[in-house]
DNA sequence: CTTGCTGCAAAAGTTTTGCACACGT
DNA sequence: ACGTGTGCAAAACTTTTGCAGCAAG
């Protein structure tokens, strides 16, 4: 409520996850550099599923140059951090979300819009430690995706059967 | 219990799709082509999830050449006639899988081998609907991988760890 | 100062497309 | 015959890699 920026939920977030990082890359043996400190700040900066190129397009907009390559490298360390994860939308480009912290989602997704709404459903994890014992699996993670048509897609749809019919 | 082999389930399934399959395309204007009618029959002959190269191999090796272009454009009208669907095991390279008839399946992917197992969970299907109706979705269809350690990959590890040590 | 990192451009891998010719209906 | 389909090779696209110079610890 003060006029200076107050701490924000997401700052609170951010500090800790950068500092996460940092310290994955060190017991890694590697170097938290400034192109790797401005990737996950791009990715922070995502509310929800992103892909590599999307990143490289908005840093260029921000005027925070990476090479594509670098972007590419960096998401790699970001998912074995568990920072990111990635989300199987399609079979013909990788997408990610930031995942730390947070419990795994499911999506639904518009056939025709590509529009992406996330929910939960903890019952997911629990069918799938089930199914992992049954066959003596270990559990690593888990995704839902459920391909639908959406209100405004299906409204569309119908104005077009009328001009057909 | 002849001699002569007699009709199997396969036969029976077989004869069917391959009708469907012409119908669909003649309902849209298109042609049951030698080629297609190969593809199918190599789709029909894969018991599992299968890639678009996979299948050009098997078809090069059994001498039912078609070129690759051939095959993408066909495995586009096999899922449009929803005899085949894709399958989301990762975003490098399309999977699919003869779906016709069939309920949805789960997957179980093993992370270190790759290793696949299919698992029926019809509870999906009515999450799936309950979820859809919430959101004003119609729905089209849905994906649940688990991703996990097979006891195999498990033993493997187990095995590095102690030479580690 | 040592080791790893970046950017670039080229390579690699999958999927798509343009075009001339061939085939199903 | 007509309109589609096929094969080929090239293009398109995403992701990876080799290398020379650069930067972090």
């Amino acid at each position: 409520m003060s006029e200076a920026k107050p701490a924000t939920a997401d700052d609170q977030l951010i500090m800790p996850l950068c500092a996460i990082f940092r310290r994955f890359l060190k017991r890694q043996g590697l170097k938290f550099t400034t192109e790797r400190a401005k990737i996950l700040d791009a990715v922070l900066a995502k509310p929800g599923i992103f892909e590599a190129d999307e990143l490289l397009q908005e840093m260029r907009a921000a005027d925070q140059r990476v090479s594509k390559a670098t972007i590419y490298r960096t998401l790699k360390h970001l998912m074995e951090a568990k920072i990111i994860s990635e989300v199987l939308i399609d079979s013909r480009q990788a997408h990610y979300r930031l995942s730390f912290g947070k419990e795994p989602k499911g999506h639904l997704v518009c056939v025709e819009t590509n529009q992406i709404i996330e929910f939960s459903a903890a019952e997911l994890t629990d069918m799938r430690n089930r199914l992992c014992k049954e066959h003596g699996f270990d559990p690593v993670s888990h995704r839902f995706v459920i391909y639908g048509i959406s209100p405004e897609a299906q409204k569309a749809e119908q104005a077009e059967e009328v001009q057909e019919g």
